[in-house]
DNA sequence: CGGAAACTTCAGGAATTCCTGAAATTTCAG
DNA sequence: CTGAAATTTCAGGAATTCCTGAAGTTTCCG
C-alpha cells in the first residue's frame, strides 16, 4: 500500500470505501480497483503486497470477483501462477455487474413478489398490501426489461443516445406525427 | 412481526434481506418494508410494536429514511405522536433514492476521479491509471448526466419510451435520414 | 512418483456494525 | 410554567462480518 503511486492508492481507498456502501466488502473493491489500474494482470502475491494484506484474504476476494465474473485467472507463458486483469472495456463491467445483481437481487426480488400476488387476500389491509406490492413489481419488471434490451446495443450506438438524454422523447413524438400522417392508424411501437 | 399478515411478513423479510446486502441496514430495510405495504400512516410505537424492534431502534431507523427523504413525519389532529408513510408513487421512491445515492456516493467518486486526473503522473504506469480512472469518470458522467435528464420526464412519457427499449435506437436511425433528406446537413442533436 | 510451489479452506480472534435500555431532551396540553 | 408524553441520544453488550495464520489440497516440474 505504501509502495502504490498516490493517485492509485487514494483511488484504491475510494473504491473499497465504495464498495463497503454497496455491499461489496472493503477488500475485494481495494482490489478490483487495483486490477482496475494495473497496466498487466496481476497475481494473488503481487496483490496482497501492494495492499498488505494476507494472501488468504486475496485468495477469497478473488474468489468472489470471479463468481462475479468481474475477473478470470489467466496463465503466462512459463509461470505457474495465475494472473487476473479487470476487463479492458468499462461498458463490460458495467453490464457484467448490472447482469450479476440482476441475478442475484432482483430476480429473486421478482420471483417473491410474484408469488405474493398470487395470495388471495383475506381483509382490506392484505388487499392493499398486495396493490402496492403490485407497482413494485411493474416497476422493477420495466426497468429490468429495459435494461436488457438496451444492453444489448453496443457502446457505439448507445452513447450516442444517452447524450441525447430526454431528447429521445421530443424525436419519438415527432415520429408518431410522421407515421401518422404517412399511412394513418397503426399500433403505438410497444404501447401497452 | 408475529401478528403481520404472512404475505407482508415475507415481504418486510426480503426487503430487510435485499436493504443488507445493498449497504442499508436490515432494519431500516424492513421498517421501510412495511411503511411501504402499509395502507395509513404508522407511528413509531406501532412499527417497533410490528416489527419486534426496540422503540430506540425504531427511531434511528426512521432518522436514516428521513435523511434519505424516503419518508417524513405528519401529524394526525388531535394526536401529539408523528406518523410516517412511503410516497405513494414508486417512482419517486426509485428517484429519490437515485437522487440520494448520487449525492453521497456519485459525485464524491466524480469528484475524486476529477482530482486524480489533475495530476501529472510519473511514468508509464501512472499515466496507464489515469487513463483508466479517465473511462471510468467518463462512463460514470455520462450516465449520471443520462439519469438526470431523463429523470425529469414524468413516467406518462417515461414509460412507453421505455417499453420500447432498444427499438428508440431505429427510430433515431430514422430520424437521421429523414433529417438528412428534409435539408441536408446539420448538427446531430447532441453528437460529441 | 516425489516434492515444492501455488492455491484454498477454515477455525477462531479482530474489527465493525447493530441494537438495546436507561437517561436526557423536546414538545405540548392544561 | 409544570409534568407527562414523545422522541432522541448514547454507552456498552450482542451479533455479524472480516481477516489471518496454519493446515490441507491441488498442480505440475523434474
Amino acid at each position: 500500500m505504501e509502495t502504490l503511486p498516490p493517485l492509485v492508492r487514494d483511488f484504491v481507498l475510494h473504491f473499497g470505501e465504495m464498495g463497503s456502501r454497496w455491499g461489496i466488502n472493503r477488500t475485494v473493491g481495494q482490489i478490483y480497483a487495483l486490477l482496475f489500474v494495473s497496466p498487466r494482470p496481476l497475481n494473488a502475491d503481487e496483490i496482497a503486497e501492494a495492499l498488505g494484506f494476507s494472501r488468504s484474504n486475496v485468495s477469497m476476494g478473488l474468489k468472489e470477483l470471479q463468481s462475479w465474473r468481474l475477473t478470470q485467472p489467466h496463465h503466462l507463458p512459463g509461470d505457474r501462477r495465475e494472473y487476473f486483469a479487470a476487463p479492458q472495456d468499462v461498458w463490460t463491467i458495467f453490464r457484467t455487474l448490472a447482469e450479476e445483481r440482476k441475478k442475484r437481487e432482483v430476480e429473486p426480488t421478482l420471483t417473491m413478489l410474484r408469488g405474493a400476488l398470487l395470495q388471495t387476500p383475506s381483509g382490506d389491509a392484505e388487499r392493499h398490501a398486495q396493490q402496492r406490492m403490485r407497482e413494485m413489481h411493474d416497476l422493477v419488471e420495466l426497468i429490468t426489461l429495459w435494461f436488457d434490451d438496451v444492453g444489448k446495443l453496443d457502446p457505439a450506438t448507445l452513447v450516442p443516445l444517452m447524450k441525447m438524454g430526454s431528447t429521445v422523447a421530443k424525436v419519438l413524438e415527432m415520429k408518431q406525427k410522421i407515421t401518422q400522417l404517412a399511412g394513418g392508424r397503426q399500433r403505438t411501437v410497444a404501447a401497452e
